[in-house]
RNA sequence: GUCCCCAUCGUCUAGCCCGGCCUAGGACACCGGCCUUUCACGCCGGCGACGGGGGUUCGAAUCCCCCUGGGGACGCCA
């Protein structure tokens, strides 16, 4: 027989009274957050945010041997960073706890014996080695490889003897034979496989007593009452194994949601070897959080009016699963830097210069040397040039050291003609003469002044002067730069060049 | 190998469900111009895509089938 069962949109409960949305993030501790992981997290925020619904973070920690503590705080760290907020779990705590499934031991060991008075699992004692072997020989056969059910039958007597070997059996859920499960995605439709693809009777208790994924996620999300499941589509293959496992434990199922996969640019599942992938290295490249989340958002999702500078609040209003792109996106940071630079020009100034301090003390500056109010005007000045707050010092360097190298092309530029560091003598001269502090104002007439004196004018007048000041023969506009530096600071410059070029 | 998913500019995508308003729209990138006695910013313009083949239809990016291509899953990982 061949029976198709198709899961309903539960937003109603038994009573017809509207359930309240309720997602979760499941993260495994690994020591680092993927991008993926960072989208997956982003997309349930925004859907329980917008439904006014609750998320629950919950740390998936059942391989012990690879779990370490620290590992779940750069979960923290990472999602905090990106302004992601949880309504539950290991931190805050809960209705619905412990949130570390390394906890719920005891709660998955209830269910674990349900399953057996069942008698919809059964012992296993095939060794991993065997298990390898002969999915070896199946593939070189050209099957798929699957488990073929061999322990699903043995007496007393085998079982006895194995364990008398010293065997410890792992738990495998009995799949049937021959149904077909179906369940309606909210992103991809409807989806449909037989049970017969489902690689045979899946284990869910390891021999070590540990229970396994598949299982452990069905329990915890209906126990926890998740409305909706979001997560990647790598996670499609588990969704019959777990809607099985539903029915056997007599839970209702839940919405399930997959999203697509974030490729690399040689379209290959997002991997390591395509840079960076992790948040934490975008935090520390310069990346801020709230372009590295509206980037994010527009990974598989797209505004219905178009607008792509989103604050969260407007992605969170904006938001709607049904929008989601079905097909995968590659992970191109062209337009994140775009994006970063928009946001840097648009950010408060002194949340601005905050960010930037790190990275100038990493640079080699004291930051007890300047003024706050006078570093915030640099930035102010020098912001539209950088992409990655990383690149920050490089702008501001023009500010920050009196004592500059000299680019190559400058510094031949300089020793072309004697003229142009005459220039450089007679802005000092004439600077000297006068009283008064620089302004924009006054040194652009005393510029014109000299240029006047010396009879010279265009690039042979104004390049010598920015080179004297900077080293350079681009950045930014020379007579902010004065003002800024003052008036003492131009003249130590100027005699600094002259000193450095005549020897 | 088997199953599942996917397929619009270089990239992110709109349009597809409910065929005509699509000589396919936007953003980023790229190229050109203007602005700026520099660079960047900014402004203006340009380049650039419905994977292929069959149907259905007066009409297909949109519906159906096949092919191709890409991805994922097939674990005592999650």
């Amino acid at each position: 027989m061949n029976l198709i069962y198709i899961v309903e949109f539960p937003t109603q409960n038994q009573k017809g009274k509207e359930m309240a949305v309720r997602v979760r993030f499941a993260p495994s501790p690994t020591g680092f957050m993927h991008v993926g992981n960072a989208r997956t997290a982003l997309f349930n925020y925004l859907f329980a945010r917008h439904n006014k619904g609750k998320l629950i973070l919950r740390i998936e920690d059942t391989d012990t041997e690879r779990h370490s503590e620290e590992a779940v705080n750069v979960i923290y760290e990472a999602l905090k960073w990106m302004g992601i907020e949880w309504d539950e779990g290991p931190d805050i705590g809960g209705n619905f706890g412990p949130y570390r499934q390394s906890q719920r031991l005891d709660i998955y060991k209830e269910y674990i014996d349900k399953l057996k008075e069942k008698g919809l699992v059964y012992e296993c004692f095939c060794t991993q080695e065997e298990l390898e072997a002969m999915r070896q020989e199946q593939l070189k056969r050209g099957e798929p490889p699957r488990y073929t059910g061999k322990c699903r039958h043995l007496t007393e007597e085998q079982k006895k003897k194995f364990l008398e070997e010293g065997r410890k059996p792992v738990l495998r859920f009995k799949v049937p034979e021959d149904r077909t499960i179906v369940f309606n995605d909210l992103i991809k439709g409807r989806i449909s496989i037989n049970s017969k693809q489902l690689g045979g009777d899946f284990v869910i208790v390891r021999s070590n007593g540990m229970p396994v994924y598949n299982f452990v996620v069905v329990i915890d999300d209906a126990l926890m009452e998740i409305t909706h499941v979001i997560r990647g589509e790598d996670h499609i293959s588990n969704t019959p194994k777990q809607i099985l496992l539903y029915e056997a434990l007599g839970f209702k199922t839940p919405e399930f949601a997959h999203l697509p996969m974030i490729l690399g640019k040689d379209r290959s599942k997002l991997s390591k070897r395509h840079g960076s992938t992790s948040v934490r290295e975008f935090k520390e490249k310069g990346y801020l959080p709230e372009a590295f989340t509206n980037f994010l958002a527009l990974l598989g999702w797209y505004p219905k009016d178009g607008k792509e500078i989103l604050s969260m609040e407007e992605l969170i209003e904006r938001f709607d699963i049904k929008d989601v792109n079905s097909a995968p996106a590659v992970f191109d940071t062209t337009k994140l830097n775009w994006m970063n630079q928009v946001y840097i020009r648009n950010y408060p100034i002194e949340k601005l210069t905050d960010l930037i301090i790190p990275y100038l003390q990493k640079a080699g500056y004291n930051i007890n040397n300047f003024d706050r109010k006078w570093l915030e005007k640099v930035v102010e000045i020098t912001r539209e040039y950088f992409t990655v707050l990383s690149d920050a010092p490089e702008y501001m360097e023009v500010f920050l050291k009196d004592e500059f190298n000299f680019e190559e092309k400058a510094l031949n530029f300089m020793k072309e003609s004697e003229n142009r560091l005459k220039v450089v003598e007679e802005l000092l001269k004439t600077l000297e003469s006068q009283e008064e502090e620089i302004t924009e104002e006054t040194f652009k007439k005393t510029v014109k002044q000299v240029g006047k004196t010396l009879n010279v004018k265009g690039k042979e007048l104004f390049m010598p002067i920015r080179i004297a000041l900077t080293g350079k023969m681009s950045g930014v506009e020379v007579p902010i730069l004065a003002e800024t530096l003052g008036k003492e600071r131009v003249i130590k410059r100027l005699r600094y060049t002259l000193n450095k070029i005549r020897g």
